[in-house]
DNA sequence: AACCCATTCAACCGCTTCAAT
DNA sequence: AATTGAAGCGGTTGAATGGGT
């Protein structure tokens, strides 16, 4: 059954419109503000945070006297506020990570700033799009709602955490592969992470040429009680095995 | 000095995922 | 199992800024 929200009056149908429609009317309702933040309100957040630490960002925005909503506390405390943020130009090896990254994981800001201590995923999503977009679109590979980096038969966004846990069961195409070794690990920037990567090309009708990977049975990604990892599906080959091992960690 | 245009990047938006209930 | 709220993500926007005329 759709339920209906009295503010509105018009069946809601699933939890996301439910969701971002009322936070838009509590803020309205608030009269909660926009744009830049002003260096007051940045010493407001940034007391609020150390005192009470971080999450429930509703609740900081109301109780720290700050008219700005939890989203945007959240954003700005973790943008530029909390502290080991790294500001300034992004060095020769930090841009040539970020360009090794997106080659082979595609717009997934997340995870690239995870490998750069002190960069946010906004502050690399911006400097690709400003200085990097450019110069490497030949090579650009984006998420998978409008393109090619992804896993079999599942939305990008899960991927991280598959392969974190790795626990479910692949698709059955996935358990054939003739495997050609991409990597066998004794280049990693830290050995003991190491895995091996097996991959092959396919010919799909529907798809045209991609590129199947799997890992072996010693990495994080490997099934426990399996023979085989969840295949990653990309649209290139991989081409900086250590690297492209390296993340996949 | 005034205007225009391009670039940068902080912030917002729309949406997904997850954990708690 | 369904619902709810919070957190997180990637795409996009627009104000600020700088350079050129």
């Amino acid at each position: 059954m759709i339920k209906q929200k009295k503010w509105e009056g018009v069946p809601l149908a699933s939890t996301f419109s439910r969701n971002w429609r009322f936070e838009r009317e509590r803020m309205k309702a608030r009269a909660i503000k926009k744009g830049l933040w002003r260096p007051e309100e940045d010493a407001i957040l940034k007391q609020y945070v150390e005192a009470h630490g971080e999450g429930n960002w509703a609740v900081v925005s109301q109780r720290s006297g700050l008219k700005r909503g939890g989203k945007s506390c959240r954003l700005r405390w973790k943008n530029y506020l909390r502290p080991n943020i790294k500001r300034g130009g992004m060095s020769p090896e930090e841009e040539d990570l970020i360009i090794r990254m997106h080659k082979l994981l595609g717009n997934r800001w997340s995870l690239i700033a995870g490998r750069l201590p002190g960069r946010t995923d906004n502050e690399v999503k911006n400097y690709w799009n400003t200085h990097l977009n450019k110069r490497h679109s030949s090579h650009r590979r984006q998420t998978i709602a409008s393109n090619g980096c992804r896993q079999e038969g599942e939305n990008i966004r899960t991927t991280a955490k598959a392969a974190n846990t790795a626990t479910e069961v692949p698709s059955p195409q996935s358990t054939t592969p003739p495997p050609a070794v991409v990597h066998d690990g004794s280049n990693d920037l830290n050995p003991t992470e190491s895995t091996t990567m097996t991959g092959r090309k396919e010919e799909r009708p529907e798809d045209g040429e991609r590129f199947v990977y799997g890992c072996d049975m010693g990495s994080p990604l490997a099934i426990p009680g399996s023979n085989y990892s969840r295949p990653f599906v990309f649209d290139d080959e991989l081409l900086v095995p250590w690297l492209d091992s390296f993340v996949f960690v």
